[in-house]
DNA sequence: ATGGTCACG
DNA sequence: ACGTACGTGACCATC
């Protein structure tokens, strides 16, 4: 019997990225979908195919298929319109399903590729039609920069699209940006570059950015990059204060305003990661844009030639031009525009000015630190070789695996792909018993302290003396920021010995730090979003919620709760903001899935109103296919349609931690926004340097300890208005260590 | 490049 | 019978 086995996502893949994007009559993409469609139908016809047996690879069942939004998208679509064409005779498999052939199907299917016919627009012919040029002629810039300006409110295209090609230098061990040029495009015939040199200095091409924009919106890619050439208008002019009560949506061009492409492609489709802007350029505009590093490769731009250079700048801006009116639209009609004018935008500035300010690391506090660790590192290395009968290297998981289970016979709990697990869970199990197994964790812990902090960390401290890391915006698939280069969003903390290492990061001469965090900001955002009766009284009843939820679960009364009581209510809040498993539940407390089933019962029994928000955030996220946080903010799950249980249940997890978890983080950005402005509008010269999520970090003038202290507290509390109190709180302390 | 491990919220 | 808490990033070994 002929079989057509086929890839549904390469074949998807293939189409998507072979022909130009069109859409239906809803406006729904569909070319990737009718590509595929098409091409089954035409195997199947030419081989006589008797089986079909459709197959989602592992791209497709694991969280790399949430990377590209627009192909999970075509694939459910598909899968779809082959499911409703061939009806009930469907046989389920593991990952995939399959069907007989036959002149229905067929017939069904070609049905369904109609369907899928472009009756909406196929969008742009892919081409640059584009005058690309460069000039390095200062008349000719300053002219080209009052042309520019007549784009004013009013004005057919009143905006202007720039582009800032930089480069990554590596100098004397340090990595940094240099700016080579930038690119204009103000209409949609030509773009021209300007590259950096003589009396074109970076400055120059920031001051006419800067004088730009106070009539004109400015549209460019990664606006936060930007910022180190020139300062807008509007962030320099800006009024205090976000409002997140009443807010409507105002005519966001009645005056000029900055438009970051990747931040508003990222707003539609947070689960992808690594946009570029030829991933605009595909997604929105149909086009074909060579990646940065399929065109220059990993040697720096410097020595490409320089039309290439000129091109891919010019056809960045260019993009930036075309795409912003479309993910405009798209922004407005998904309601996220408050959230883009309101929110992140403002908030790339603030992102900036952290990075700028960075934080004191004291290098030889940091040194004598690792050398400390050493020593012990050193002596655990002799006892566990002594123990093993052999020199291994007790870094690599495989080695250890197999000296622990095999060569000294350790009961194995077989778990990873590749051998045994060697996890710490693993090992807490064996070590009461086995001292080698104490030490292998101990050396763990002093070896990921001295790698990753001790001299992870020193790495990165500047000729200013300070670490300046990087807070990515556009990362996250549930709107928090995250830091990288490093990661100052995961410094230790849970041991001592770990948390030691904050008394490295001190304020400068006569600062001192203020440090507030939410307290349980996550929860109260699900008793505000639950309106769970029993859940917004507790929080009104005391500041102890899990000692309250341990009262109310287990029917004592609250001073009678004890200390284990108290863990497992505290554990149960936990899991529930996570999307609860009972299996996720039993793992984290060590107890059987049974016992853990039994206390979420009587947790849902306690608070019924979560329950029901659970369901409801469930079945709205399936009907609509994303998940929405308070401030508007979307998360596409496409998991939650996965033929795969394991992936379906993973979609609803993520269907009840998103919202939660995204509202925090919407919070947390209005607070910091508000706190920056405030400090600034009010000149105190006291800054904001850290984000962790729910705790900021402020370097503060001593002097203006007082005030900068209330102001904190303040603007994080107010940034949201919930059915519960939003409570922060604030230390200040002469080092990181002390003001946690 | 990928997987295992572990640091944080 | 499956194999599981949500969200990140860095380092190391191994392929």
């Amino acid at each position: 019997m002929d079989k057509l086995i086929v890839n549904l996502s390469e074949y998807i893949r293939n189409a998507y990225y072979s022909m130009p994007v069109f859409t239906n009559a809803d406006d729904r993409v569909v070319s990737g979908a009718y590509g595929a469609l098409f091409k089954i139908i035409n195997s199947a016809r030419n081989e006589n195919a008797e089986l079909i047996e459709i197959v989602f690879p592992a791209d497709m069942s694991d969280n790399s298929s949430t990377n590209n939004n627009a192909l999970a998208d075509q694939t459910v679509l598909l899968t779809d319109s082959i499911r409703e064409a061939i009806g009930e005779a469907v046989t389920d498999m593991e990952s995939g399903f399959s069907f007989s052939v036959n002149d229905n199907v067929l017939n069904a299917l070609s049905d369904k590729l109609a369907a899928l016919s472009p009756t909406g627009q196929v969008k742009a012919a892919p081409s640059f039609n584009l005058s690309m040029r460069s000039t390095s002629d200062l008349g000719e810039v300053d002219e080209l920069f009052r042309k520019a300006s007549d784009c004013g409110p009013g004005d057919k295209n009143n905006y202007v699209a720039f582009y800032i090609l930089t480069d990554t230098v590596n100098k004397d061990d340090t990595k940094y940006k240099e700016i080579l040029g930038m690119s204009v495009c103000f209409n949609e015939n030509e773009a021209i570059y300007i590259p950096v040199e003589n009396f074109i200095t970076a400055d120059y091409l920031g001051k006419k950015l800067s004088e730009l924009s106070n009539s004109v919106s400015l549209v460019t890619f990664d606006i936060k990059e930007s910022y180190r050439v020139f300062t807008p208008f509007e962030v320099s002019d800006r009024d205090y204060g976000y409002s997140c009560k009443g807010e409507h949506t105002e005519d966001y061009k009645s005056k000029p305003r900055c438009f970051d492409d990747l931040i508003a492609a990222y707003l539609v489709n947070p689960n992808k990661n690594d946009y570029e802007v030829s991933d605009v350029a595909k997604e929105y505009l149909g086009l074909s844009l060579e990646k940065k590093i399929d065109l220059f490769g990993k040697k720096s731009i410097r020595e490409a030639d320089d039309k290439s250079v000129v091109q891919y700048a010019c056809k960045c801006a260019f993009v930036c031009f075309k795409a912003e009116p479309l993910i405009c639209k798209k922004l407005e009609k998904l309601q996220m525009l408050d959230l883009f004018y309101n929110i992140e935008m403002p908030l790339s500035y603030v992102l900036y000015s952290m990075e700028k300010e960075g934080i004191i690391a004291r290098r030889d506090e940091l040194k004598a630190y690792g050398d400390k660790l050493q020593i012990r590192i050193s002596e655990l290395e002799k006892s566990i070789y002594e123990a093993a009968g052999v020199e291994f290297n007790i870094n690599s998981p495989k080695q250890l695996g197999e000296i622990l289970f095999e060569r000294l016979g350790l009961p194995a709990e077989k778990k990873t792909k590749s051998g045994y697990s060697t996890a710490a869970d693993v090992l807490e199990k064996l070590a009461p018993d086995y001292p080698i197994v104490a030490d292998i964790l101990e050396y763990r812990g002093l070896a990921k302290l001295k790698s990753t902090y001790a001299d992870g960390l020193a790495a990165y401290i500047e000729e200013d003396g300070r670490i300046h890391t990087s807070f990515n915006q556009t990362i996250t698939a549930t709107g928090r920021i995250s830091s990288t280069e490093p990661n100052l969003q995961n410094i230790p903390m849970r041991t001592e010995l770990g948390r030691l290492i904050r008394k490295v990061f001190v304020p400068k001469e006569d600062h001192v730090f203020a440090d507030a965090d939410y307290s349980q900001i996550e929860l109260r955002i699900l008793a505000h979003m639950s309106e769970d009766q029993e859940l917004i009284a507790a929080y009104h009843e005391g500041k102890d919620i899990h000692g309250i939820t341990a009262s109310k679960v287990f029917h004592v009364p609250f001073e009678e709760v004890t200390p284990l009581q108290r863990r497992n209510a505290k554990a149960v809040n936990f899991g529930i903001v996570y999307g609860i498993s009972s299996f996720g539940l039993s793992q984290d407390l060590s107890i059987s899935v049974k016992e853990a089933k039994e206390y979420m019962d009587k947790y849902f029994e306690t608070y019924p109103g979560v329950k029901a928000y659970q369901e409801r955030v469930i079945a709205d996220a399936k009907e609509k296919g994303y998940s929405l946080t308070m401030f508007g903010r979307r998360r596409p799950i496409p998991e939650l349609k996965a033929s795969n249980y394991m992936m379906r249940q993973f979609g609803e997890r993520v269907a009840m931690n998103a919202p939660i978890q995204g509202t925090a983080a919407d919070i947390m950005k209005i607070a910091m926004i508000n706190v920056y402005f405030r400090l600034k509008k009010e000149k105190l010269v006291s800054k904001l340097i850290l984000q962790i999520h729910d705790e900021l970090v402020i370097e503060t003038l001593k002097d203006e300890e007082e005030k900068v202290t209330a102001l904190l507290t303040q603007e994080m509390e107010r940034a949201a208005d919930l059915s519960v109190p939003l409570l922060a709180e604030c230390h200040s302390g002469t080092d990181w260590y002390e003001a946690k």
